[in-house]
DNA sequence: TATTAGCAATCACAGGGCGTGAGTGCCAAT
DNA sequence: ATTGGCACTCACGCCCTGTGATTGCTAATA
C-alpha cells in the first residue's frame, strides 16, 4: 500500500515533530535528511500517508503531524529500541546497591524511571496472590490485645490490631503463634481465605472466638494486598507537557491519581508477552484519549504478574521511552525475582 | 490608621475576589453589601488600603485585588473559622469507623483533606522520635540469613535481611530474641542508636558479629524512620488552579514532589500553638513563593510533633481550609493520641 | 512510471489601529 | 465624613491587513 520511502518519512514526521514540537514540512525532510529525493516527491508520499489516515495537517499551509495511528505504525514497525544511555544505565545500576525494603524500592524505581523518561511513571503493585506466607507473629499488648503482623515472601509486612474476648491466659500465645504458624506457613496468600477458615475449626471450642479474630485480621491483611495499588511519580512533568494537549491535563491528572481507570487498563492488556505494549491516544477510553501509556510487564515470582509503565503525551519520545519500561521492567524482575529465590 | 470599615472593605475584596476570581470593583462592594455608603467612599478606603499596601489595583481601569500583604491580615484578624458543613463533618465522621494500617489511615486521611479543600493536601508522617520499641522479631530464613522485624509503638512495621556470619545453631535465636528485647523494649527511637551500640557489647565475644550485623540492620530501620516523608494528595487541584499563578505550576509542583523544601519549611515554622498556621505569597521563598500553605501541628504521642496541611494559590478560601485544616489535624490527634493511649 | 520544478492558492499568525466600557481619582457640594 | 458628577485611563476585543510558510496541482522530464 505505502512505499517503502513513504514508511520512512513518516518516521521522520514522527521524530522531527517529537523532537521540535512543530509539524514537519516537506522541505525541512528533503533538506535535513537526505533521501535524495526533492520535496515535492516528499509530498506526493504525505499525501498518500494522509490518505492512510497516518498523518495529517493541522491546517493549509502547515507541516503534518502524526496521528494516532501514525503514532500506532511508529511503535510497531519503525520505532528502534535505543541502546540505553551510559548515564540511564549508571542510574539504574547504582540502585542495585540499595536495599531496603519493597515499600522503599518501589518507591525509588518508579522515581527513577520518571526521571529516564521525563513522564508520569506508573508502578502496579505486585500482585502477590503467588507469595506465601512467611511467618505469622503475635504480639501481646496488655491483657485484652493481640497484634498480628504477616510477613510474606514477597518482602511486605502488614500488623492488625485484636481485641480479644477473653482475658489472654499465659503461654497461650506463644501456643497459638506455633499453631498458626504450622498451619499458614508456606500458604499462598491467594489460598488464605480457605484456610483461614479451616484454622478456626482446628481449636478447640474455647478458643475459637479469639482464632475467628485472629483469622479475620489476617483475613483483613491478606484482602489489603488484593486491592492493587500504584505507585506514582513525576506528576509534575504532566504539566510540564500541558501544551501537548487540546484540552486540560485536569481530568487526566484526576484520573492519574484515582488510579483505577489505570488499574484497569493494566488488567485488560495482554501480557502474554514481554515487550514493552502501547496504547495510543483514541485507542485509550475517557480521559486517556489524549495520552499515551507505555507499558510493560513484570515479573515477581515465578510468572509475570504486575505492570509497570509511563503515561504522557501522544506526542513522546517512543524509543526512549520504551526503552526506559524495558529496562525497568527487567531489572524488577531480576530483582523480585532473585529476592524471591534468596529468601524462599 | 485604617478605620472599621476599610478593614471590612478588605475582607469583603478577599472573598469577594476568592469567589469570582475578578478584581473587585468599589461599585460591586456598596451594590452587593449593604454598607450604607456609596461607591464613592468605598473608594476612598480603597485608596487607603492601596496605600497599607494591602490591596492593589492590576491596572488603572480595574477593581482591586488583594496582595499578600492584606491575605495576611485577612487570616489574621478577618477570617471567621466557618463551621464544617455536615458534609465535611459527616465526611470525616465516616473515616472513624474504619481502621487499618498506620499507611493506609495516612493515605486516607491526606486524601480526605484534599477533598475538603480543593487543594494539594500534605502530610507529614509521624515524627516518631518519640515513638518506643514494642517488640524485636527474628525470624531465621535458612541457615545463613535472618529477616529482623522492628515493632514501634507508633504502629509501624520494618524488616532487613541479615546474613549471617556463621551457621545458625538452634536455639540461638531465640535466645538472642529475648535478649535483644530485653535490652530495647520500651527505648525510644531517639534513644535507640546508642542503645544499639551498647547491645553488641552486652554479648560474648562469639556471637559478637552477628549481634553487630543484627544492630546495624535495627539501626537501618531506625535511620529509615528518621527520614521524614510527605504523603501527598490531590495535584490535580494545583493544575485546576493553574491560571492563579502567574508562572507556571511547574516548579512548584516538583518542589512539591520533592518533598525537601516543604520538609524544610514545616520545620521553620513555629509550633507553639495548635492553631492553623498560614504562609502566604512571599513569605515563602523560591517555587513557594507564589502559593499559600496552610499548615497545623497534630499530635502523635503525647507531645504534638508532625504537620498536616494544604498548599496551593494564595486566592483560596482561606476560613474554609483553614477549618479544614485544622479539622483534619484535630482527628489525626484523637486518633494517634487515643490509638497511643490504647496501644500502650 | 516516478520524479521534479514551478506556480498559484490557502490560511495561520502577528501586528496595528480603533471603539468600548469598566473603574478609578479628584473635586466641589453637602 | 460623605457624596454625586465627571474627566481620564487603559485593558480588552475587534477587525483589518500583510507576510510567510506550505501545500496541491500541473506540465515537463528522466
Amino acid at each position: 500500500m505505502v512505499s517503502e520511502r513513504a514508511l520512512e518519512v513518516l518516521k521522520v514526521i514522527v521524530q522531527d515533530y517529537v523532537d521540535s514540537k512543530e509539524p514537519v514540512a516537506s522541505k525541512t525532510i528533503a533538506d535535513r535528511h537526505g533521501f535524495g529525493v526533492s520535496a515535492a516527491t516528499i509530498r506526493n508520499d504525505m499525501a498518500l500517508l494522509e490518505e492512510e489516515e497516518l498523518i495529517t495537517a493541522p491546517h493549509t499551509s502547515a507541516g503534518r503531524v502524526p496521528t494516532d495511528k501514525g503514532y500506532r505504525v511508529f511503535v510497531d514497525q519503525l520505532a528502534k529500541i535505543k541502546p540505553l544511555s551510559s548515564s540511564q544505565r549508571t542510574g539504574i545500576e547504582s540502585f542495585l546497591s540499595e536495599s531496603a525494603d519493597l515499600d522503599d524500592t518501589l518507591g525509588r524505581t518508579v522515581r527513577l524511571l520518571s526521571q529516564l523518561t521525563n513522564q508520569v511513571a506508573i508502578l502496579q503493585y505486585p500482585v502477590v496472590s503467588e507469595a506465601t506466607v512467611r511467618h505469622v507473629e503475635l504480639l501481646p499488648l496488655g491483657a485484652h490485645k493481640l497484634m498480628t503482623v504477616l510477613i510474606t515472601t514477597g518482602g511486605s509486612v502488614d500488623q492488625n490490631i485484636v481485641e480479644c474476648p477473653r482475658e489472654l491466659e499465659e503461654g497461650v500465645v506463644a501456643e497459638l503463634r506455633a499453631h498458626i504458624n504450622s498451619k499458614l506457613v508456606g500458604v499462598s496468600l491467594a489460598d488464605m481465605p480457605g484456610k483461614l477458615v479451616a484454622l478456626a475449626d482446628s481449636v478447640s471450642e474455647q478458643r475459637r472466638p479469639l482464632v475467628q479474630a485472629l483469622a479475620d485480621a489476617l483475613a483483613h491483611a491478606v484482602e489489603g494486598h488484593r486491592t492493587d495499588r500504584l505507585v506514582i511519580a513525576g506528576a509534575a512533568n504532566l504539566v510540564r507537557t500541558e501544551h501537548d494537549f487540546t484540552s486540560s491535563v485536569y481530568p487526566l491528572l484526576e484520573a492519574i491519581e484515582a488510579q483505577v481507570t489505570l488499574l484497569k487498563l493494566f488488567t485488560e492488556m495482554q501480557w502474554e508477552t514481554t515487550e514493552v505494549q502501547a496504547r495510543i491516544g483514541r485507542e485509550n477510553q475517557g480521559p486517556l484519549s489524549e495520552a499515551a501509556i507505555l507499558a510493560s510487564a513484570y515479573q515477581s515470582g515465578s510468572e509475570r504478574t504486575s505492570t509497570v509503565g509511563v503515561v504522557g503525551p501522544t506526542r513522546m519520545d517512543y524509543s526512549n521511552n520504551m526503552t526506559a519500561v524495558r529496562a525497568v521492567a527487567r531489572y524488577l524482575s531480576k530483582l523480585l525475582g532473585d529476592d524471591e529465590k534468596e529468601r524462599a
